[in-house]
DNA sequence: AATCTTGTCAACCGCAATAGG
DNA sequence: GCCTATTGCGGTTGACAAGAT
């Protein structure tokens, strides 16, 4: 039998939106707030399912949302993102204020797919495409992640407000290993209303910040994955207890270009 | 000018995860 | 704990535009 559709398909519309629609969608939300996707086309009067109304908000209509084309800082930051988490899009966007999911997949696909491959890199392994033949677990599942961001390139400081570790750290470490200083929290979103905006200096995302617990260090995403002596870690707690840390050693001869 | 090819991106589909009863 | 409904995600498709022939 398998599940029942998630609209009644015979009376909605597909394809392209209208302005009419759009107009619709907005006005409903703007009064409504957003949610409630399955009783929505209804209620604002759109033949719809409700699935393709969020996804008309979420990726169109959204008031907050960016367009225009990638700056090199966004290309960068997604490579790095992509290196470490995969074709979780919807992480990486969750990076990239303004930016969809949908609009960083098609732009994975249409631009830094190919810009990689130019440059002699697998786009999803992120090693070079010589000689990368046989991949280890974790490289597949793209704990492996390649040096493509220019050591001038910005994005640690200036899309991040900081977090990324670009500062002190110049010391032979600093060519040894790339520390990404990616957070990601172990413990639910916590509400705005629970979560005063500067109490976590070292977390700028709101997806991304952890809530106080009696956590007592950070987990180094390496280890924790059961990865053993991933050696940047030592298995030494991190200093900020809320989050996952993820290293990668430099291999030799490979640089930060 | 017409046709073909390629690139882009909005939208759809199916599945998985989650919420709620 | 189970079942169903709903939401969210990632892969894919197809329409359209731009460029090449």
């Amino acid at each position: 039998m398998g599940r029942s559709p998630c609209c009644e398909k015979a009376h909605t519309n597909k394809g392209a939106w209208t302005k009419e629609e759009d107009q619709k969608l907005i006005a409903y939300i703007k009064a409504h707030g957003e949610g409630c996707w399955r009783s929505l086309p209804s209620a604002a009067g759109l033949l719809r399912c409700g699935k393709s109304c969020r996804l008309r908000w979420i990726n169109y209509l959204r008031p907050d949302l960016k367009r225009g084309n990638f700056t090199e800082e966004e290309d960068a930051l997604i490579i790095k993102l992509h290196g470490l988490l995969g074709n979780k899009w919807s992480l990486i966007a969750g990076r990239l204020p303004g930016r969809t999911d949908n609009e960083i997949k098609n732009y994975w696909n249409t631009h830094i797919k190919r810009k990689l491959l130019s440059r002699g890199i697998d786009p999803q392994t992120h090693r070079p495409t010589t000689g990368a033949a046989t991949l280890t677990a974790p490289q597949r599942q793209g704990v492996f992640i390649p040096i493509t961001v220019p050591r001038d390139t910005a994005v640690s400081d200036s899309a991040d407000d900081g977090r990324m570790s670009s500062d002190a750290s110049h010391d032979e470490d600093r060519d040894r290993c790339l520390d990404l200083d990616l957070s990601m929290s172990l413990l639910p979103h916590r509400s705005p209303k629970q979560s005063p905006p500067s109490e976590s200096p070292t977390t700028s995302t709101a997806a991304a910040t952890p809530s106080t617990s009696s956590y007592t260090g950070g987990i180094c995403l390496c280890c924790h994955l059961g990865f053993q002596s991933c050696g940047a870690c030592s298995g030494q707690p991190i200093p900020n207890p809320h989050v996952f840390r993820y290293f990668r050693p430099l291999e030799e001869g490979q640089g930060i270009d």
